[in-house]
DNA sequence: TACCAATAATTAGTGTGACAAATATATAAA
DNA sequence: TTTATATATTTGTCACACTAATTATTGGTA
């Protein structure tokens, strides 16, 4: 394995992951679902984990919090989230669904499931572990390296 | 294999793939390398297929052309690359490394090898031929689809 | 109490990605 | 030759990623 190689490989894993985020938005677009990718994955995971803040939701998506606080303005001005104050904390907020959210969530559910399969035709389960595996595996080389050197 | 197992794969793999973007690119700037990651694809290219089109340029590194003129722009004001006037077609142009250009890919491709190879550490040579068919699996299910239907 | 370090969120700046539309030029067809 | 179509590049707009810096607040400690 040349050190070319690797380079290579860099270049795939970019450009797939380009590619399936791609197909999915166009789809979202197609189906004129009011939210990108990224808002979605971050209604689902509030859907799902109720009145917490921007810091614990941004670590459940691996999103910065820069980012995460532009997206959730984008939610909020759509009408889908909003920021409560949170109680004890005057830094923070809980975030939670609106019952536009809640319905958003409902209704797209089941379409982006169905999407996200076509990715994956032609392959095997093992395929899927194998690649679970690899893509982790490359996670953690990476990860917390800056802080170690 | 359920359907949410799919939106999981989607969200391994761009969060790997993230992940390897911002490791090279924190190895870039710690380098002073005074380009970014896609800056330096764009460059490597170019090293090795001189005098092209901006449209072949961009089917070479698959970034689409208003990404690769904004690419090719940031790098024409850093001295390293010049748009010459095509010969035959006046809307085209032969791009080039200035001599600048050529000294920085031949300064930094031994470096960014290097950093590149990090991210495969504990992976076996098998482990990349089943990563590359899984990725070109990927891509192929998805490529042409939005012409097809 | 006053100070100080840590934390939650935001803002600012730059680069990239996708898509649509515009401009200029080239080429083929009528 | 005129017209139509195709191609190469650019511009505009919105969204996301990352860094660095900022604001507000909290909690611990002297």
């Amino acid at each position: 394995m040349t050190q070319e190689q690797f380079a290579k490989y860099s270049f795939l894993l970019d450009r797939t992951a380009r590619k399936v985020k791609q197909y999915a938005q166009q789809q979202f677009k197609d189906g004129d679902f009011d939210v990108t990718v990224d808002q979605w994955l971050v209604l689902k995971n509030l859907s799902e984990n109720g009145k917490i803040s921007q810091t614990e939701l941004a670590n459940l998506v691996f999103k910065d919090h820069p980012t995460l606080t532009r997206i959730v303005d984008l939610l909020c001005k759509k009408g889908y989230v909003e920021r409560e104050p949170h109680p004890q904390d005057r830094r923070s907020f809980h975030l939670n669904l609106t019952p536009e959210g809640v319905s958003k969530v409902t209704a797209l559910r089941p379409k982006i499931l169905e999407i996200r399969e076509k990715a994956w035709e032609n392959l095997s389960e093992q395929d899927f572990e194998e690649f679970k595996r690899i893509l982790n595996t490359i996670y953690q080389n990476l990860d917390g390296q800056l802080l170690e050197e």
